[in-house]
RNA sequence: GCGGGUGUGGCGGAAUUGGCAGACGCGCUAGCCUUAGGAGCUAGUGUCACCGAUGUGCAGGUUCAAGUCCUGUCACCCGCACCA
């Protein structure tokens, strides 16, 4: 028989659409698994070879968990603001949500073409009004609860996209998204306080199963530090604060430093005696861009005030204050201790601008470089301090300074607030309303949603103001609390916010009361198994924790923590290796692949590209193995008899194979559930027939892979039903033994024989059994033997002298 | 610099966690079949001085036994990047 793919997807995609097969229960009482995959945001080009690797992942566990009767939610939706519509529309002319539509048809084609087993009545738009009610209104939870703020600050700004950047969109440097220079700009924005719950984000990893360099990676973007903030008194009288991790090197401060912004500066203006250089040096750090500094970070600069002087509260010891670009204005106090001979950046500085180092923790070459060892050094040269370690001297040290007063435990973050303002169109509109008398009044949750208006131009402006700031009739609003004359605000949210917690709206999409409902969200939560790429790692992953802690501490979702299980898929790269990529020319467009070899194929073949978390170069000839393995999985049916139980040649390889597959899908270890299903066909074939029981595992089992086909074989071969409503097949561990295995048989370690021996074989007669062998008998003439080792059902192993 | 990871045939990758390295697939070689083949079938395929030796980035070590454990070292990839 012919396998006709095209026709066979065709109709079973038709099957399942018209028969709602894969449409999550509302029964609560069944035990539930929701897997997730990150929505896409349907771009113009349609969808990349990369989506159907973890979309293909996700829907075979949501197959297989089915059939072992779960209670299934695996849905779809589309992240669809964005700035890519947003530019198309305005280079086109044409209305950004109709080029979402568009583009969310074809991804919608698209994604079905693949057989995906997507419940899509729960299809979701983050641009759908809606939805984005819901979004607008946990903004308001937020601003009612203190965690949104305005604040006018210097913010990355994209010079390409017009528009402000969080930190985590800016990368060397540079744009997340367009890859364009980030400039500095004085705004007033939006923020959330994500910082609030920097030790609840850190703290919580610790509670949930997300591969490890996804929880390292957020550890280390939160950046937690436990250190020490004291106190410096000046020769001018006053004081500032400094942060410090390394309070036991107190004694070996030689300097201090202040960030070039730091206000102490025009504070001590006037007594300050190099101001002019002091100013210079501000305004050069000032014009820095992220990129220059970065690359700039070896070479240390920066300026020594004169006309004042710190003291250091340990020993009264007067010391240097420098202003230097090394010190950030945004992290601790902006100002620290330098001590030189224990920091390497102090040394660096030290050494440049020639001031003395002291040892304060003996046991390195301070000569030659900074000691920064914490486990192995002992205090020197510091009076109380001296022989203890560096950890008692650090708890000594914060001991003296809390009881005289002068400093205290601190902790800090490198996580910064989220800057949750952007000046284009294509966003949420911000419900919040700017009255002269009454400062910013949200909007009454009851005029939610807040749509966005139609305007003329989407064009962003040069001058850092949202395109909506032109609506004069959509900005000139009432004050929602004393009816005066009030604007709304006319910048929009980030294109995180949607995706902040979408996965929830999933959980009861069509609710128009609440985001949805106590029930869905108490039955469904948290995602059992969420799988998305590590770029999104300290962005999405991590907003989205956020939101979902907040909504919990306010009684909205149940749990703390949104996704239970978080894995991540790598790359798929084109055939040089390199990334895909249209100025590369080396992308694969998967309706292509279809076309040519089918969805089950694609499937399979991606499934079976290698280890799921690494990257992995597109092969097209490695296609037409799966091909091939799909074509002799359709020809069983030519093969096919009677049985209704296992034969006996094929019994022990079904157990394990069924065990292997179970087990791998589990692991995400798709290709080597692919190989020995691929093993076992080639078993078959040497058998040279299959009986209804195999036929029956052997399909159930690869039908999460290849949905099409094995439901199509189901049919011919005139099983009951339909597959998908059959049950997982189940193996039994002892029948997953051979009963005689072959074993290695070394002399020395070396290989000399292998024989054939029954697997409950007695460690005495295999080893005489093995003795036996011609080759080792000889190896083993004439000299002495010291010993003798069975591994069971592994190898024998005889040592001589 | 800090953090995470990876090095196995011509290629993608396996290896029950210390027990026969190279499963499965691609590619390649030979043969068969075919008017033809970028189709199918059969056999072979780590390397070499091919009855034997050797082999998992490199150098040591532990062990009866090491891809796997330990020490050192090199290379590459990813994330963060002066975070005090």
């Amino acid at each position: 028989m012919n396998y006709e793919y095209k026709k066979i997807e065709e109709k079973w995609q038709k099957i399942w659409d018209e028969k709602k097969t894969f449409a999550a229960k509302n029964d609560f009482t069944m035990p539930k698994f929701y897997g997730l995959v990150e929505f896409p945001y349907p771009s113009g080009q349609g969808l990349h070879v990369g989506h159907p690797r973890s979309y293909t992942a996700i829907d075979i566990v949501a197959r297989k968990k089915r059939l072992q009767g779960f209670n299934v939610l695996y849905p779809m939706g589309w992240d669809a603001f964005g700035l890519p519509s947003e530019n198309y529309a305005i280079k086109n002319h044409i209305h950004p949500s109709v080029v979402t539509k568009n583009n969310v048809a074809n991804f919608k084609k698209q994604l079905k073409s693949l057989g995906f087993s997507f419940d899509w009545d729960r299809e979701i738009n983050t641009t759908d009004p809606e939805y984005y009610k819901w979004t607008q209104w946990i903004f308001l939870q937020l601003y009612k609860n203190g965690l949104a703020y305005k604040k006018e600050m210097s913010v990355n700004w994209c010079t390409s996209c017009k528009c402000v950047l969080a930190n985590e969109e800016v990368v060397n440097g540079v744009c997340e998204r367009c890859g364009s220079e980030v400039a500095h700009k004085e705004k007033s924005q939006w923020m959330l306080k994500i910082t609030a719950y920097a030790d609840k984000l850190i703290d919580g990893l610790d509670t949930v199963n997300f591969i490890d360099r996804v929880k390292t990676q957020q550890r280390n973007w939160i950046g937690r530090s436990y250190g020490t903030q004291l106190k410096f008194g000046t020769t001018l009288g006053d004081s500032f604060e400094v942060y410090t991790t390394r309070a036991d090197t107190l004694f070996g401060a030689t300097y201090t430093v202040i960030s070039p912004e730091h206000p102490l500066i025009s504070k001590w203006a006037d007594k300050i005696t190099n101001i002019d250089a002091v100013k210079a040096y501000q305004e050069e750090s000032a014009k820095k861009s992220d990129f220059e500094r970065t690359e700039m970070s070896k070479d240390k600069t920066g300026v020594k005030l004169e006309g004042v002087m710190a003291i250091n509260p340990v020993n009264g010891k007067e010391i240097p204050i420098f202003i230097s670009d090394y010190v950030l204005i945004s992290y601790g106090t902006g100002a620290i201790m330098a001590v030189p001979a224990h920091d390497t950046r102090d040394y660096e500085f030290a050494k440049k601008f020639d001031i003395p180092m002291i040892e304060v923790v003996a046991g390195g070459d301070i000569s030659k470089e900074a000691f920064t060892d914490c486990n192995t050094g002992i205090m020197v040269n510091s009076d109380f301090l001296n022989g203890l370690t560096v950890d008692e001297a650090k708890v000594k040290m914060q001991e003296w300074l809390t009881e005289k007063g002068i400093g205290e435990k601190k902790t800090n973050f490198k996580l910064r607030d989220w800057v949750f303002s952007r000046q284009r169109y294509w966003g949420e509109p911000i419900p919040m309303v700017y009255c002269e008398k009454c400062g910013y009044v949200p909007l009454p949750e009851s005029e939610l949603p807040l749509t966005l208006p139609n305007v003329e131009s989407y064009e962003p402006t040069d001058n850092g103001e949202s395109p909506l700031a032109k609506m004069t009739e959509w900005v000139n609003t009432t004050c929602p609390h004393c009816g005066g004359q009030a604007k709304r605000e006319t910048d929009t949210m980030p294109q995180w916010a949607g995706s902040s917690w979408y996965f929830l709206r999933y959980c009861d999409p069509h609710n128009d009361k609440e985001l949805a409902s106590k029930e869905a969200l108490e039955y469904w939560g948290p995602v059992d198994w969420y799988n998305g790429g590590m770029e999104h790692t300290t962005l999405h992953l991590l907003y989205s924790r956020f939101w979902h802690l907040f909504l919990h501490d306010i009684g909205v979702v149940p749990t703390a923590e949104p996704y239970a299980k978080r894995t991540s898929h790598g790359m798929i790269l084109g055939e040089n290796g390199e990334k895909m990529s249209k100025s590369r020319g080396n992308v694969v467009n998967p309706d292509d692949i279809i076309r040519d070899y089918g969805a089950d194929t694609m499937r399979v073949y991606e499934m079976f590209l290698g280890d799921f978390e690494k990257a992995a170069p597109w092969s097209q000839s490695s296609i037409k193995g799966s091909k091939r393995f799909l074509d002799k999985v359709f020809s069983l049916a030519d093969i096919f008899v009677d049985g209704d139980t296992y034969s006996k040649e094929l019994e022990t390889d079904f157990h394990k194979v069924i065990k292997k597959v179970t087990e791998d899908i589990e692991n995400l270890k798709m290709n080597t559930a692919i190989a020995s299903l691929m093993s076992l066909l080639n078993n078959i074939y040497e058998k040279g027939s299959i009986n209804r029981a195999e036929l029956k595992t052997f399909i159930t089992l690869l039908n999460p892979f290849a949905p099409h086909i094995t439901e199509e074989l189901w049919e011919i071969c005139g099983f009951e039903g339909m597959l998908n409503e059959t049950t997982w097949p189940t193996f039994d561990e002892s029948k997953c033994v051979d009963s005689t295995v072959e074993i290695a048989v070394q002399v020395n370690g070396k290989i000399k024989a292998r024989i054939s021996v029954p697997a409950d074989i007695s460690s005495n007669e295999a080893i005489s059994l093995a003795k036996a062998e011609n080759a080792v008998s000889e190896a083993i003439s004439g000299k002495t033997v010291i010993k003798e080792l069975y591994v069971p059902k592994r190898l024998v192993n005889i040592v001589v002298k």
